[in-house]
DNA sequence: AGTCGATCCGAAACCGGTTTCGGTTTAGCA
DNA sequence: TGCTAAACCGAAACCGGTTTCGGATCGACT
């Protein structure tokens, strides 16, 4: 393919030096018996003639891969969220700086993953795994310790703790949540939830059930709900929610994507979000400035997390114990223009609602 | 690393059914010269032992990395944007129908790509590469083109064009986007425009420039600016252009997100969108059917463009002629709620801009 | 002068496959 | 039956490195 230039080997150093390959070897990767002056003429010789080792030698030999592997599910791309994208840049920069390439691979679903894990391991082509969107029984944790493969995890499972692992405090945070509309004023919250077998969206429904049993609320089923995290889901459940008899008056999205669904339903029903209900979400998504009203959201850096995770699996790699790389991070509010002081009861909300003419509207979901 | 259980290599099926290497390496890679007993026979032991080639072995002798290329630029990634989440997804799922592995590899901007090609060439880590983002001149074109490297670009570029790329037409949708405005009825139309290096960014203004040609109105460079692709900028780029003496009634945008951010400085201006003054976007991202009003823009599938560039990467390793695969793909119109015929003159929008009252807003960018 | 321990480096084995080359069978045909 | 070609398979080289083992050199010390 590349034209005439041929790449140089080790042998093409060696005897452009007439020295050994193994005396070339042991100079290039920092051995301690190679005098300063031939290590340097080595050194020099390599550079000048371009030689580059090459990586598949060398890991046939050293029997490492020296690239991490990342497998995605089919259903985590269809939220065309910006998490993957972010996180993925962030880890890849990390891991170059120690030499690590990042290997991207697809699966169905996490039960697949587990072929795919198997696969790269058996034909060696990756170290360790890093494993991201856990669930709350999660296959692929399983696998992974049972055949006790490095990875680290972004997000926990409810089952094992004896890893390594990069979480943000979903539950404490959605306590924060519901304390904060409580302190506005608000007693009846709803909660857009994720999908119930998703970890984060599970210590996200236990944060804000703790939140309500700490502020002294009942809960109430009728206001919890499961959905995907997109805005269309967000909206359709947001209308459901406030057909109620006794409507929420603030809703706590656990993502923004959803929140902004929320919005969108809540103004379609004539009323004013900020004001008659609020929409809190997370993430920190950068449209969320932007948006009528502004949305008040829960943010955490995603690039902070991807290179601290990427940190994360070197040490792991490098024998650390797993059990003893655990990051729990917390996010931080920030406040805008989706959250107030309740104007109306639930009840006048519900009144509210019957009587609102619903204005028309030319939409085209894509 | 992983307990016990060793994996088996050749030698090891190899000796455990009494033949030699050469005969299971060759009744595993369906050579013609095996006898169709043996092969099963082979195939069956495989299995049964759970062999799997090493692929640094393969790759080692056979001279090719199975793997692809992908290296993303610093400042791709900062403009989280959807695009790359869902591009890198699609391709890596299509190359693996054909086992190929997609390597993502980081540079700090196209000049520094090029010595990351270099490097994971030499080290043989990949048969070519993907280039996304193209620039108007773009130096890891330029280099790969020299040395007669395998790859295909997502974009093109304006100096060469004897290569394989995928592409939309630019310049065709902004001709339209123009038509569709003027057909509206505007006549002052504003370009929030992307970076001019971008050629994306450059064909879209060639397109916005050619359709107000077309449709007799003189071009304004007072009506054209440049930004980069974030809801901020569209933001602040908006807020200037409107401030001008005849402003215009219709703003077309490079992205969904600058055009969001278009929206809300219009809002903020005490406009209102689709009848004082319409916006166009992008992308279609699927934010944009929540926002209000819901916005208008063109769309094309990210997904399909991925997976079409991974397929023409296989026909080029497997010796297409690289010129003769290029496709160019149009955008569809999704039309909402953020364009409709201007109500007031430009003149008469300036005026209502002096006169209002900007209203308080409490908004924090992170 | 002889011994010893460092220090430095080369020869060769090895990693796990693929491929070339050549040797045996077997089948086909006269 | 004898000869030839085709079909099948094994031995060994090879890809480009790393690593083990041991040999040579040299200064220092007895």
């Amino acid at each position: 393919m590349s034209k005439g230039r041929r790449k140089a080997s080790i042998s093409d150093v060696a005897n452009h030096l007439g020295v050994s390959k193994s005396t070339v070897s042991r100079a290039l990767n920092d051995y301690q018996d190679i005098s300063k002056s031939t290590r340097q003429r080595i050194q020099h010789a390599a550079e000048s003639l371009g030689y580059r080792p090459s990586s598949h030698a060398r890991k046939l030999k050293r029997a490492r891969a020296e690239t991490i592997g990342f497998v995605t599910s089919i259903k985590d791309s269809r939220a065309s969220d910006p998490f993957l994208a972010t996180f993925l840049d962030s880890l890849s920069r990390t891991l170059e700086i120690e030499n690590h390439d990042l290997l991207l691979a697809n699966a169905l679903d996490p039960e697949h993953s587990v072929e795919v894990f198997e696969r790269l391991l058996t034909e060696h082509k990756v170290d360790g795994f890093i494993v991201a969107r856990t669930e709350v029984t999660d296959p692929r944790i399983q696998y992974l310790l049972e055949h006790n493969i490095p990875f680290v995890a972004h997000g926990r499972t409810a089952e094992h703790n004896d890893y390594a692992w990069w979480d943000t405090d979903n539950e404490q945070v959605f306590i924060e949540a519901v304390q904060h509309v409580v302190s506005l004023g608000h007693q009846r919250i709803g909660l857009l939830g994720g999908m119930a077998h998703l970890n984060y969206a599970f210590q996200r429904r236990q944060g804000y059930r703790v939140g309500l049993q700490q502020c002294a609320i009942e809960f109430d089923p009728l206001l919890e709900c499961e959905v995907e995290p997109e805005e269309s889901a967000g909206m359709d459940a947001t209308f459901e929610m406030m057909s109620q008899r006794n409507p929420p008056t603030a809703l706590l999205a656990t993502t923004d994507s959803v929140a902004i669904g929320a919005i969108a339903a809540i103004h379609s029903l004539g009323l004013q979000v900020g004001t008659d209900v609020s929409v809190i979400g997370y993430d920190g998504i950068s449209v969320g400035a932007y948006i009528d009203p502004s949305l008040t959201t829960y943010s955490q850096s995603i690039r902070e997390s991807g290179s601290q995770v990427a940190t994360m699996m070197m040490e792991v790699i490098n024998g650390a114990e797993p059990g003893s790389l655990q990051h729990l991070e917390s996010a931080v509010l920030i406040r805008r223009n989706s959250d107030g002081p309740p104007t109306v009861s639930s009840a006048e909300l519900a009144k509210k609602i019957v009587m609102t003419q619903q204005p028309e509207r030319r939409i085209s979901y894509v």
